[in-house]
DNA sequence: AGTCGATTTTTGGGAC
DNA sequence: GTCCCAAAAATCGACT
């Protein structure tokens, strides 16, 4: 291992900085966010829902319908080929 | 596959929808920040800096130094009780 | 920052070097069985089927076929409830 | 959902279930090992050690030194350009 | 080199 | 509070 240290020119530097300071201030709006999201689980809860079943049904509403469908489609293929049904 | 058809009343189903929908807002903007995210390390890999490592520098800005210094420690630890080092 | 160096005691360093053995035994064996899976893909591709089908009917029978119910009815109700039906 | 299911014939269908017989005895055996791996990390635990670095050590013990060696030093000249030394 | 899927790591919720 | 389990995100790697 050698102990060489390589070193970057102020300008390259600066830019790397640049691109540390939007990526930082994206993953902080990006914190907010998820903060936002536990609150709303929690007011949830508070409200009686059960919020393993929430989270669930967002998972669902995430994946595109027509992803659920495929799948379910391939499933039947399957099915069908190996006698199952 | 069962035929039951478990059912909610009404006024529990409009909350549950107002609920869904806030998160299904909030996990939209979310998603959008994510694709910031991986537009800017794009841009910054297009400009010849290493996204692995940008990743770390940003993992280190977002933690604890505290923790990272222990965390270090205890591997540093580890590696010589293992003769690693 | 402190730069004292914690030591573990010969007898504890023992411990963690059998653990570390042993974790690299399974990770080997590990390796092993996923180049084998690897190739039994390669080879149901040079037999004309498609490996992206295959991962996903993999994908889908490695899920419990009642946590696919699950899902399914869940949505079902989901829809119901907020009359998408 | 359309009603449309498409049919293989029962040669390749048979075909089509022997490669998938042969990868989900090889998941199964993956899946085994997976659970051997989490059962010693939880007797590691249960004797004092920290998962997490334990972790670390099979990620270096499994790496290339070199590689670790490159990485480490990009890091150090990225930290140093943004003046986190 | 870029997309996609698989794997690993992290996080969050529940139990006790 | 701490530990465990499940779900989500970040990372990694393969194939095109």
């Amino acid at each position: 291992m050698t102990d060489i240290m390589e070193t970057i020119d102020p300008q390259t530097a600066q830019l790397l900085k640049q691109y540390t300071d939007r990526l930082m201030n994206l993953e902080r709006q990006k914190q907010e966010l998820m903060n936002d999201i536990k609150d709303v689980m929690a007011e949830a809860k508070s409200n009686g829902f059960d919020i393993k079943i929430i989270r669930k049904i967002i998972t669902i509403l995430k994946k595109d319908p027509n992803k659920i469908a495929e799948e379910e489609a391939l499933l039947e293929t399957y099915k069908a080929a190996l006698g199952l049904i």
